[in-house]
DNA sequence: CGCGAGCTTGACGTTGTTCAACTAGAGTGG
DNA sequence: CCACTCTAGTTGAACAACGTCAAGCTCGCG
């Protein structure tokens, strides 16, 4: 991790909601309430269990957030790229991270004092509602995450995992950000069983893949095997 | 289900954030944006991907809350009692509910107009932000379920929901609210499994049980099988 | 008294994990 | 530059865990 201290909103590629009510109510503080991070490829940017110190968001790069289970065993939660709070979830309640993120390709955060925000949503109510929009969206994925996770079967979840990479990159053709190990870990089965799983979507038709480069095929079957999973 | 309009916050046993909110700030307001509701046991209070029309407030009474699935296969994320919130988790965020809400016992609850609750909150930062901890409680809540659903085995857990219904109760003894496939839907497995496991603890010497009425006999042991489950 | 809901147990089959072995490619140091 | 090592990916075989189906049981209620 490399820290950048001297930034300034100005310099920084997203407009965020932070930055959009500091203009609106023209009230940029004289000390610098928030500085940049970098992370590289594999660091983690946050830890499950240990305290939250800011809030944090996502400005350039791709990260994945998921919850540390025993013997290596993580489920992820959800990708992220940016615009995207990363210490949301946290926020409101806990005192600790409930979740873990890593940075999934060289990334950029940056850091907001707790304090500092805390001041500016008790003065500024739609930044308050805008987090909390935030906070519902990350909720309902989580929910649909349950669900799927629970009743769906292998097969299934991993049809959606795919079809959850190709909006994540608005194409039915990408590379994966993710290992096997990792697409597995998005629906909580075993690499084994995940590459088992490619290899038959492969032979049937519904997907071509090589290495980590992925294009869907047969998208209407693949997202039937998602929802009768 | 039965209506009882013509309710004063006065006559309601709960004093809840809605009241403290309108007693300090002393705005009730003319016309009553509430009534009282009543449920029988077994009717549904609300009900997941229909509109959500009103906040709803737990006064009385024991509920489930769960993700109705596919072939009667629901997963129960937790159990209710007053006081609490009902309709939260959607209230932010989604327009209808994504879960179930259904008495156990005969219910009874609070329905205060969306629009109110959304007026008030704007002009009181303390209502908007109890609102939120309640919210990010749930969160919490439903974080652990996923972790729990997805890395234990099935005998962990039993063992959990035993200690959940436990600390529910504040009690190492109470009488069970829900039915063996329910107590297998708070765990995501079914009512066979959810039996037999039930029967080895009870010949392990682990809980006594008979019906409904548990008695668990030795919480350090159960505490251990559901931790490393 | 009979019926149905809730509970219990056995037998069986399926699903997915785990262990193990092997391959290919990328990175590293002598 | 080449051998080495490490990671990622792939495949097979054996096993364990659970779900499903089926049958019977008890108790409360109409």
């Amino acid at each position: 991790m490399k820290l950048r201290r001297h930034i300034q909103c100005t310099d920084c590629p997203v407009k965020c909601d932070v930055h959009r009510t500091l203009t609106t109510c023209n009230t940029f503080p004289d000390s610098p309430m928030s500085f940049h991070a970098s992370f590289r490829k594999h660091e983690r940017i946050c830890r499950q269990s240990c305290g939250v110190s800011h809030a944090i968001y996502l400005v350039e790069g791709i990260a994945k957030l998921y919850i540390e289970g025993i013997n290596d065993h993580n489920i992820i939660l959800y990708l992220m790229k940016p615009p995207a709070y990363i210490g949301l979830l946290s926020f409101f309640q806990a005192p600790v991270y409930s979740y873990s993120v890593t940075a999934l390709e060289d990334s950029r955060v940056c850091m907001i004092e707790l304090d500092f925000l805390r001041q500016l949503y008790l003065e500024n109510h739609a930044l308050l509602l805008s987090l909390n929009e935030a906070f519902g969206k990350s909720v309902a994925l989580i929910m649909n995450k349950l669900i799927s996770l629970n009743q769906k079967n292998t097969r299934g979840r991993v049809a959606e995992s795919l079809l959850y990479l190709a909006d994540f990159y608005s194409s039915d053709r990408y590379r994966m950000p993710v290992t096997r190990k990792e697409l597995g870990e998005m629906s909580a089965i075993s690499e084994e069983t995940t590459v088992r799983l490619l290899t038959e979507f492969r032979k049937e038709h519904i997907i071509e893949i090589e290495g980590r480069d992925v294009q869907i095929m047969d998208k209407k079957l693949l997202r039937k095997i998602s929802d009768l999973g």
